[in-house]
RNA sequence: GGAGGGGUGCCCGAGUGGUUAAAGGGGACGGACUGUAAAUCCGUUGGCUACGCCUACGUUGGUUCGAAUCCAACCCCCUCCA
């Protein structure tokens, strides 16, 4: 039903990525005509970027699918400053090496996503260090400062809610939109970039790029955003009972991972298909007509194919297999996560409170006395009802571990190692 | 600089000398029901060498048999005045 006529924006609409676009036309247009350049910039906060990062990265990925050329922007210099949009407070000042050891983790995770290279269409992965590093105060101030009226930035929905609130908002955050903008600029200049991407609650930033753009320039540049995703009981993507669901497979594996896409909600599956998978629309419509418990088919196809994009094929199939040894067989699976614990201690006797601490199942002994005492801790899927149980070497199954459950969904094993 | 208000557990928010590991809500986790879903219901929600001990209501010290609650100093936030 899209009415674009760029493979481009046609594909971010059937996909339903796009929630604003500025000069929707004029965009298309130029899609269909040359081969664009389009940025969509990432702070360095973290050491990892996680899934509500992926809605956006999923922007560039379609971008190059078809045909054009996307940056990604390492924001090694704004991360330094701290974006205030839409935040209570001012985040935490992050010290150099913090956001040097972020952007290595964060780098790699992108090579899944995009191809990266010398040619027309590779992707190209800058840092904004790069130029901001080197401004000079004053004539920053005069080239780019004189275009922004304060009037105007105090209006921003973005710094609304700490205004209203009546928080502080540093000057030193209050530079970042400008920053941003003056990225904008300078990729535009550099690379001929024209598109900058993001997450709704960046049109704001983006815009004042437009802005600057035009001004200075003369330039017609655009701005594309997607939609803050929210499952459909309004929970914030990416969070999960262990923390953030990473991308990075150090910090949370492939089968974690699809286990996270396999809980999803079944009002979810269509939208959440056609976001995060390559799958063809067709084939997606049909997975989404599923009903009841047949859904959870479409819901398997829907973690395989986002630990696919994720973390590649094989890893993919593998954490599906291991579900469904796991799950459907109730057999155990040797690809579950595990941790080793040392032999000796399995000798002397491992007490099965720390054994689950140990396995990072609960945070605490108390923790683990108290999910005994709901039912909800099993030693090789056998409930734990004593407290002082011990663990030893004949607790081992054939396999030579031992399986660690907390409730029915989390299972860990146990590897004794010398 | 002056006057006033405030800092409580993951978050919001009660509590103004003892029965307070701290009401209530949210969130989270577990259990039941299911389809590894949602909704609903029930339970749990500081730690430990665990029927006892330790730590905790901005920080430090004090009063008291006993303090989150009273006093003092300090730190931070907010409002009004200058």
């Amino acid at each position: 039903m899209s009415t674009f006529r760029s493979d481009f924006l046609r594909t971010l609409d059937e996909r339903g990525l796009i929630h604003q676009v500025s000069d929707a036309p004029a965009l298309d247009d130029l899609a269909t005509k040359e081969r664009i350049v389009a940025y969509i910039g990432y702070d360095l906060t973290a050491p990892s970027l996680h899934v509500g990062h992926m809605t956006n990265i999923m922007m560039l990925r379609r971008l190059q699918q078809t045909g054009h050329k996307p940056i990604v922007l390492m924001g090694g210099g704004t991360t330094r400053i701290g974006d205030p949009s839409f935040r209570n407070e001012a985040r935490p000042l992050l010290d150099e090496a913090q956001i040097a050891t972020n952007k290595a983790t964060i780098k790699g995770v992108f090579s899944q996503f995009l191809t990266f290279g010398d040619g027309p269409t590779d992707a190209v992965m800058l840092d904004n260090a790069e130029w901001l590093d080197k401004l000079e105060y004053i004539p920053f101030l005069r080239d780019i400062g004189r275009h922004f009226t304060v009037n105007r930035m105090l209006t921003f929905e973005s710094v609304k809610t700490r205004l209203d609130r009546e928080e502080p908002l540093s000057f030193l955050e209050f530079n970042y939109m400008i920053l941003q903008a003056y990225d904008f600029l300078e990729l535009s200049r550099r690379y001929g970039c024209r598109l900058q991407m993001g997450g709704s609650d960046q049109w704001g930033n983006i815009v004042n790029g437009i802005e600057l753009g035009r001004r200075i320039d003369g330039k017609q540049l655009f701005a594309l955003t997607c939609p803050l995703l929210t499952t459909s009981s309004g929970a914030k993507m990416g969070k999960s009972a262990s923390g953030a669901v990473w991308l990075n497979a150090d910090m949370l594996s492939p089968y974690d991972l699809w286990q996270y896409w396999r809980n999803a909600e079944d009002a979810d599956v269509g939208r959440f298909l056609r976001i995060f998978t390559d799958l063809p629309l067709d084939e997606i419509r049909r997975l989404e007509r599923l009903e009841g418990a047949e859904l959870n088919e479409a819901k398997k196809v829907l973690a395989t194919e986002v630990t696919a994009v994720v973390h590649g094929r094989a890893a993919a199939e593998a954490a599906a297999e291991t579900a469904r040894k796991t799950f459907e067989e109730g057999a155990l699976a040797e690809d579950l996560p595990s941790v080793s614990v040392s032999t000796d201690m399995l000798n002397a006797g491992l007490g099965v409170l720390s054994a689950f601490v140990q396995a990072g199942l609960v945070a605490s002994t108390s923790e683990a006395r108290r999910q005994i005492r709901a039912g909800g801790l099993k030693v090789n899927d056998a409930n734990v009802t004593d407290e002082r149980a011990v663990l030893t070497p004949g607790d081992l199954t054939p396999e030579g571990v031992v399986k660690l459950s907390l409730g029915k969904k989390k299972h860990v094993l146990l590897r004794p190692t010398a």
